[in-house]
RNA sequence: GGGCGCUUAGCUCAGCUGGUUCAGAGCACCUCGUUUACACCGAGGGGGUCGGGGGUUCGAAUCCCUCAGCGCCCACCA
């Protein structure tokens, strides 16, 4: 059979894919077998592939195609997210370059061009999965805004409602100013940036100087009620209860005093404007301040701002400290760092800005949450994420629910009069339509007197619930497929959406399940270019991944991403990984070449070919081992690479070698159909990480029946292993390696036959004498003591000092000066060994078994010093 | 401002509860090699006083303290 020169990886992964999908072997549904699940974090709806996904669901990829083997019922459920605020951006992005403004359409006409949107987007990164070679159960394919997931959301509003964990309240609020819309704590991100501290004068009510007041926000002194000192500062203790005049507003206000005020910072009084500060709101509270508001909701000054209303607040904020200045109120300025908030979806500056939103007590429900996680009912991988979690649980702030936007899930309440409390919660406008009459005891009320809330709710009110609603558990709490596949195994996401979503998933898990959603939460890196920065589409940093995966194939990107990712730690990536695991590919593709090339004879195998087929087995068993451990914890790269190396180092370079017949020569049927073995069992242990090549050279190196396909075949058994035999093996295998360095060192062409001295069969296995003559090229070995005046070139292999004889090639007084380097080697080792024997405590307080092993090193090097001191002698 | 973590070969990282699998791996690099799978290759090789300092111990990359540098998360000092 002729394989031909180069994997056909683009047909083999178009094939193959179809195939799988044909044979339905990604699809579950219940049975006997025990279940294996994961979901997929729902990528936006719109979005399209980057190579955070590509790393997130390869990782994902080969932990259910491994489970998949293993016997469990995998079963991966994808999906999109509607990404509520994203996806509502980017549509009235469009719309804006149609000319049309959102807040000219009707929330319908709106939504009509949203979903057409989704429609035409949405999709596209599924597809891109299928590229990527995941195994996803395409038939659950499920998005957070369809029937099912939406009924979800709006039960569960409801449910958490009654249970009074939700209510409405007057806030102060994160106010995105550009999407107009309110965000939650989590989507704040606070930057460093170079501000200024403004020292401005206000006038004091006797008329005699001024009270000097810091701020960095002087565009908000059309908002300020009163000015703050500390009651124990001796400086302004007497002028408590007076008045000073704010400049430019002119308006007189009050000197209160608060222990909040630090005494220290700036000039120690504090402007107090309730309504654009959280810290000024609680002050104001406390001392019973009206509240004026002098921003819009775009961030620009109301009617407040006088001469500036209309004008945004940072044109304000420079127009005004100039005016300041012209007025004679301005002390100083000072360059000063500090933070401030932005949005994480429009980037614009964070207004506090108090509003009527809902919110979500989030205190009582995160404690399951919280224990879960510490008891390592769910583990996060790493581990170190513990830390981070608790912090945040213990310090979890209420979660406000609700944005001021349409595309997303619809507030289920409805207001039958104008109060902010004249609202009934429901699921549908009919019960609430009951309701009101209830709670009103006006009979008479339709429907036309109740209007609805028109907020939406945050999108992660609805991703919460996605392991139990991908399920329709919360609809259907007792449906067959929830109570099988929940809990689902394990989770793979990104750290930066641990509050955002992971935390709430855990506590949705408990609230509505009152079980964990997921056993592990796997916590990949980011991936960052080769300067570490972030990829990003404004740095342009970004690899295309698809176009990755048609230059390198899709396993080689595959095995790029994962080759240098141990879990939590940042990939910086590089195109140079994609080569690495092309190269892999090609290596193996060309493994199958040679072992399919040969022409085959009935004769018994000889001895390397049997002593190499003995030592594999072995070895192969340690490889499944040592990935059985790797996997336990976690750690897919270093799995990888110990599979990495047994097939490039191991098989190719070591086992093919040893089999390798001569020139023009067969192979024994026998060595061949067992090497075939071992190819078939290579491929299911690269099956995980490289599906295409594994199912096209599964298929290559037997006949399978119609239908079979490597994704279901087992997982190679774990059995113990001989560790003598790989002792042994190694043992040869630094013979070998020393004969090479001598032919390297010396010039001597491998076709030189050589013959070697090993003083025995500990130094050098009986069963390994043929495999060392062959990989080695020699005519003769010889157990023994080295030839007494012999001309060649000593080695060390382990305890064992192995000669070559070689006249021609040897430099006399070369070799002696070697000799006589490494004996005085020994020697010095051999006095360090003895100084810590002759150390009475150390003797006395090592383990017996730490002070016999430097006997024993002691042993060795008398033995070497003594055989080193011969061969000198020999040669002079 | 608070909390967490990191610092081991040029790069990315392993090194568990202190003692020959303690200084490792892959890539990169250097030398040699186009004889019968693969130059997307083979054989060989160089390279780190384990961030600095101090301590505990017979013994420290490994435990403790301290300094320096880096990163992440959280945060309502104007």
């Amino acid at each position: 059979m002729s394989i031909p020169a180069n994997f056909d990886y683009q047909n083999a992964e178009e094939k193959w894919y179809q195939y799988w999908l044909d044979q339905k072997l990604f699809e579950s549904v219940p049975d006997e077998r025990k279940p294996y699940t994961i979901v997929i974090p729902p990528p936006n709806v719109t979005g399209v592939l980057h190579m955070g996904h590509m790393l997130n669901n390869t990782l994902q990829d080969v932990l259910i195609r491994r489970a998949r083997m293993l016997g469990y019922n995998a079963c991966w459920v994808p999906g999109t997210d509607h990404a509520s605020i994203a996806t509502e951006a980017k549509v009235v992005a469009k719309l804006k370059e149609e000319g049309i403004s959102k807040f000219d359409l009707s929330r319908e006409e709106f939504l009509k061009h949203a979903w057409a949107w989704t429609e035409k987007h949405g999709g596209i990164i599924l597809h891109q999965l299928k590229k990527l070679g995941a195994s996803c159960d395409w038939s659950r394919e499920a998005f957070t805004m369809d029937e099912a997931r939406s009924a979800s959301v709006i039960k569960v509003f409801v449910d958490l409602y009654k249970k009074g964990h939700i209510y409405r309240g007057y806030r102060m609020v994160n106010w995105d100013p550009e999407a107009k819309t309110t965000i939650s704590d989590e989507e704040v991100q606070h930057k460093e940036v170079n501000a200024r501290l403004y020292y401005l004068k206000y006038k004091l009510e006797s008329g005699e100087g001024h009270l000097k007041v810091a701020t960095t926000r002087p565009e908000t002194i059309f908002g300020d009620v009163a000015v703050c000192v500390n009651p124990h500062d001796e400086r302004y203790k007497k002028l408590i209860g007076t008045r000073v005049q704010v400049p430019v507003v002119n308006r007189w206000v009050p000197i209160i005093a608060d222990e909040y005020v630090d005494i220290e910072f700036g000039t120690g009084c504090l402007k107090i404007t309730p309504a654009h500060d959280i810290n000024d709101k609680e002050i104001g509270e406390r001392h019973k301040l009206e509240i004026i508001d002098s921003l819009d909701d775009e961030g620009r000054l109301n009617a407040h701002g006088q001469h500036y209303a209309g004008k945004d607040r940072f044109v304000v904020r420079k127009e005004i400290a100039r005016e300041i200045e012209a007025l004679g109120l301005m002390e100083k300025i000072e360059e000063y760092q500090t933070s401030i908030g932005t949005s994480e979806r429009t980037g614009a500056v964070i207004e506090p800005k108090l509003s009527q939103q809902w919110f979500l007590r989030m205190k009582e429900l995160s404690k399951p949450a919280l224990d879960a996680v510490m008891h390592n009912e769910v583990a996060l991988i790493p581990e170190k994420f513990k830390n981070t979690y608790r912090h945040w649980m213990e310090n979890v702030h209420d979660w406000s629910i609700s944005r001021q936007l349409w595309w997303g899930h619809q507030i289920p309440a409805w207001y039958y009069a104008d109060g902010d409390q004249d609202f009934v919660v429901a699921e549908t406008e009919e019960e609430a339509l009951v309701l009101a009459k209830e709670k009103t005891g006006h009979t008479g009320l339709t429907a036309a007197d109740l209007s609805r809330d028109p907020d939406a709710l945050d999108t992660w009110f609805s991703s919460w619930l996605w392991p139990i609603s991908v399920f329709d558990g919360i609809r259907y709490p007792e449906n067959e497929e929830i109570k099988y596949y929940y809990p689902t195994q394990d989770l793979v996401t990104a750290p930066e959406i641990l509050f955002f979503w992971v935390a709430r998933m855990i506590i949705a898990g408990y609230e509505f399940r009152a079980e964990k959603p997921f056993s592990n939460v796997y916590l990949t890196g980011i991936v960052r270019d080769k300067q570490g920065r972030k990829m990003s589409k404004s740095l342009g940093n970004s690899p295309d991944p698809i176009g990755l995966m048609e230059k390198y194939s899709t396993d080689g990107v595959r095995v790029g991403m994962l080759l240098t990712s141990p879990a939590g730690n940042d990939l910086p990536f590089d195109e140079e990984l994609c080569a690495q695991g092309r190269n892999f590919s090609n290596k193996i593709w060309n493994a199958l070449r040679l072992v399919k090339g040969w022409t085959l004879t009935d004769e018994a195998p000889d001895a390397a070919a049997l002593a190499a087929i003995r030592w594999l087995s072995q070895k192969k068993q340690e490889t499944l081992a040592s990935m059985e451990e790797s996997f336990k914890s976690y750690r897919l790269s270093e799995a990888l690479m110990t599979l990495y190396k047994f097939v490039w180092d191991d098989f190719c370079s070591w086992y093919l070698e040893a089999i390798k017949p001569a020139y023009q020569q067969p192979l024994s049927r026998e060595v061949y159909n067992t090497s075939i073995d071992y190819f078939e069992e290579i491929c299911l242990m690269l099956h995980p990480f490289m599906p295409f090549i594994s199912e096209e050279i599964w298929h290559t190196v037997k006949k399978r029946a119609d239908g079979e396909s490597i994704c279901v075949a087992s997982w190679p058994e774990i059995k113990d292993f001989d560790r003598e035999e790989l002792k042994d093996f190694e043992q040869a295998r630094t013979i070998v390696n020393g004969v090479r360095n001598i032919r390297a060192s010396k010039n001597i062409a491998q076709k030189v036959a050589l013959s070697l001295y090993a003083p025995s069969n500990e130094a050098l296995p009986e069963r390994y004498e043929a495999l060392v003559a062959k990989l080695a090229n020699l005519e003769k070995t010889i157990l023994g003591e080295n030839p007494e005046n012999a001309v060649g070139f000593t080695f060390l292999a382990g305890a064992y000092e192995c000669f070559v004889p070689a006249g021609d090639h040897v430099n006399v007084e070369e070799e002696l000066n070697k000799l006589q380097k490494d004996l005085e080697y020994q020697r010095g080792f051999r006095h360090s060994i003895h100084k810590k024997l002759e150390n009475e405590r150390f003797v006395k307080n090592a383990p017996e078994a730490v002070v016999a092993g430097e006997r024993k090193k002691m042993a060795d090097a008398e033995a070497k010093i003594q055989a080193l001191e011969a061969r000198i002698a020999s040669m002079q």
